[in-house]
DNA sequence: GCACCGAATGTAAACGTTTACATCGTCCTT
DNA sequence: AAGGACGATGTAAACGTTTACATTCGGTGC
C-alpha cells in the first residue's frame, strides 16, 4: 500500500508538499504539482481516508438508518438519498434492520468518527434516544419521526391530508361503509394516516371506528386484514389501505374471495408505489414522491453540516397527491393506466 | 467530543486500560472492567471509527459498487448484501450513479481506507480496471461481470440456462415466432441471455435473428421496443423479455394496442421481481433468488477478508428457476397467481 | 550591497486509537 | 527470606494524513 511518504520519497519533495499539491493549495508551483501528480498516479497513490478524516474531522459521508431495507418506498428513500449525496460529493453508510432498541442506539453510536451527518427514519424515534447516544449538536435529520420535537431536523409526507382527501373522494363516490387497514402501531405516518380518515367520515357524520382493522405495513398483514374484514357483520363497499403494500395484500383476498375490484369492494393506497400503477386493476393512491423524500432530507442535513454551529432547525412537510385510478371506481378509462415514461399518473389532483 | 482520554481520566486509569476493557481483553480486571465501562456510558463515549481504523487497518466497513439503485433488481440485491453484512458485524458503503468510467474509477479509489473489501456489480468492468485502481491483493467480488478472470471472485447467475429453458418452454407450446427484447450492449447478463435464447431456437432449427430488438433493461425500452415488433412485417406471437422490467413495459404496449395476453401474445420475463406476480396478466419470469445473489457476494468477500493472505477465488453460478404464471399461456388456474406469503410461485421447474 | 518581503517548501505536531514493551506488585517456591 | 513468575497496569510508538509554523531563497527597493 503506498502512502503520502512513498510519493514524497519518489517525487523529491516532503510530505506537506504532495499533501497540498494533491488538494489544489494555491502554495505549489504548477511545475511541482504536475510532477507529484504524476509520480501519485504512477505509483497509483489515493489518500487514506480513515487517516485523512482523523485529522480533517470530516469523512464526507453521511448515515443512514433505516428499519430495513426491504419494499419499494425505502428503496427509492435510499434512492433519493444517495443521489442528493453523490452529487455533493458525498459517500453513504447505510444501516439497516435493527429490530430492537439496543441495537438502534448501538448504531448510533457506532456511527461516530464514521459519518458527518445522519439521516435517521425509525418510527419510534424519540428526542432523548437521540440526544443520549450523539454528540450534542450532532447533524441529524428525522424522516417521519411520531413527534416533531424543537431543535430537530424532520421531514414527514402530509399524511393527515392525503388520507383526508382519498377518504373524501370514496365518500364523494357514494361509499359509506368505508374501511381503514391501518397501519403499525406507533407510527407516526400510521396515526396521521388513521387521523385523515376519520375526520374525512366526520365530515358526514359517520363517527363508528367498526371498519378500522390493524395492520402492519406488509401485504400479508392487508390480505389477513381484508379476510377479517369479510367475514365481519358489516362488509365495506370500500377499503382504505394505510399504505400500497397492504393495498396488495386486500386486493388478493379480494380476488380470493370472487369479489370484482372496484366494482364490488372498491380500492385505494398510499405512497403510489411505483407497482401500483402496473397492478390489476391499477390502483387508485395517494402519491408521495418518495426519492424528493430523501433528497429534501439530504440536503437539510447538508445545510446541517456545513453550518454546524449556526444552523437552525425545521420541521418540513412534503405534499401528496390524489392518483386515481381504476381500483377506486372513479370514471378512469380502463386501457392503458399510464405511459411508462411520464409522471405519477393522468388524472391528479392536489389533495391540499 | 469525550476521547478515550477523558474516559481514562475519569476513571483515573490509564488510555490502555480503556482500550483494553472496552475490547474485551482478558488482561484486566473484572473490576476495573465494570468500573471503565461506568464512566464510559456516563460520559457518554464511543471510540472513533477513523481513529481506531487507521491503527486497526480495518474499518468493519464493507464497499458497494452499483451502476444505480433504481429499480426492485438493485434494491433486492442491495437488502441481501446489507442484511448479511450487518450479521457479520459490518456496515455498508454504498456508491451508485457513476455513469461514466472515469468516475468509476475515482469511487474505486476513493474507497481506500474506507472499507476492507468491496462488492461490484459493473457490467463492463475489466480485471485491468480494478488491477490499476485497487491496492494488489484488495478484497474484491464481482457481480455479473463480463468476463470471469482467474484470480477473481465472481458470482453470476444461470443466465444462459435460464433463458433456455423459458425459450424452450415457449416453443413446447407451440410458438415458433418468438422474440426477444435484448439487454444493454455489452452486458454479460444480457449475452448471456441472448445466447440461451438462440440455443434454444436452434434446437428447432430456427436461426433467424430478426426477431432480435434491442433494449436496455428499462421499462419504456421494452415498451418501444414492443411497438417496433408489432410494426414489423413478421409479428411475433410470444415475447421474451430479458429482464422484467422491460417485459412490464412490453404488457404496457401490448394493452395499448389492444392485445390481449396471453391470448393474442405470449409474454415472460427475466428476474421474478416480486412485482411480477402482481401484474395483469402475472407475469411468467425466470426466477433469480435476487436477494441471496447479495447474500452470496457478501459472504465470499468477508470470507476474502477473513484470509486475507491466502484466499483461492473462484466462479459461482446461482441457479435459475422457470416460473410460469399467466402471461405466457401455460394453463394456470387464472385466479389468485400465488399467495402473498409464500415462496416465489407455485408451478416451479427447475430450470437445470 | 543590504535588509526585507513573499512565495515555495520543509518540519513537526496533532488527530484518537491500539498494542508491544516496560514496570510494578503480589504471591508462590525453595 | 530471596528469587522468580505472573497478572495488572502504564508508557509510548505507530497508523497516514493535514496544517501551523519555521525555513529557505530569489527578487526588490533603497
Amino acid at each position: 500500500m503506498t502512502t503520502i511518504k512513498d510519493v514524497a520519497r519518489a517525487a523529491g519533495v516532503s510530505v506537506a508538499t504532495v499533501s497540498r499539491a494533491q488538494n489544489g493549495s494555491a502554495l505549489v508551483t504548477e511545475a511541482t504539482r504536475r510532477r507529484v501528480g504524476e509520480v501519485a498516479a504512477r505509483l497509483g497513490y489515493s489518500p487514506h481516508g480513515a487517516a485523512r478524516s482523523l485529522i480533517t474531522n470530516r469523512t464526507s459521508t453521511l448515515g443512514v438508518l433505516l428499519p430495513d431495507l426491504y419494499g419499494e418506498f425505502f428503496s427509492e428513500v435510499i434512492r433519493g438519498i444517495d443521489q442528493t449525496a453523490q452529487r455533493h460529493g458525498h459517500h453513504l453508510l447505510v444501516s439497516s434492520s435493527h429490530d430492537d432498541r439496543p441495537a438502534l442506539e448501538e448504531a448510533l453510536r457506532s456511527m461516530r468518527g464514521r459519518v458527518d451527518g445522519l439521516i435517521v427514519m425509525w418510527p419510534e424515534m424519540d428526542a432523548e434516544t437521540a440526544l443520549r447516544n450523539l454528540p450534542a449538536g450532532f447533524p441529524l435529520v428525522l424522516l417521519s419521526a411520531p413527534i416533531a420535537p424543537d431543535g430537530f431536523d424532520v421531514i414527514t409526507v402530509a399524511n393527515f391530508e392525503g388520507a383526508y382527501a382519498m377518504v373524501c373522494h370514496l365518500l364523494e363516490l357514494g361509499h359509506r361503509w368505508i374501511a381503514i387497514i391501518k397501519g403499525v402501531e406507533g407510527n407516526a405516518d400510521a396515526a396521521e394516516r388513521l387521523r385523515g380518515y376519520r375526520a374525512a367520515l366526520a365530515t358526514r357524520g359517520i363517527a363508528s371506528t367498526a371498519l378500522e382493522v390493524p395492520g402492519d405495513f406488509n401485504e400479508e398483514s392487508g390480505f389477513r386484514a381484508t379476510g377479517k374484514l369479510l367475514r365481519g357483520e358489516m362488509r365495506p363497499t370500500a377499503i382504505f389501505a394505510a399504505n400500497d403494500a397492504m393495498a396488495i395484500g386486500a386486493l388478493s383476498a379480494l380476488r380470493e374471495a370472487g369479489l370484482r375490484v372496484p366494482d364490488d369492494v372498491a380500492l385505494a393506497g398510499f405512497d403510489d408505489i411505483p407497482m401500483a400503477r402496473y397492478l390489476d386493476p391499477a390502483l387508485s393512491s395517494v402519491h408521495v414522491d418518495i426519492s424528493a423524500l430523501g433528497e429534501h432530507a439530504t440536503l437539510r442535513l447538508l445545510a446541517a453540516v456545513r453550518d454546524k454551529d449556526q444552523h437552525e432547525h425545521r420541521a418540513e412537510t412534503l405534499p401528496t397527491t390524489l392518483v386515481l385510478r381504476r381500483s377506486c371506481g372513479a370514471a378512469v378509462p380502463a386501457s392503458r393506466p399510464t405511459a411508462p415514461t411520464t409522471g405519477p399518473a393522468p388524472f391528479t389532483t392536489s389533495s391540499l
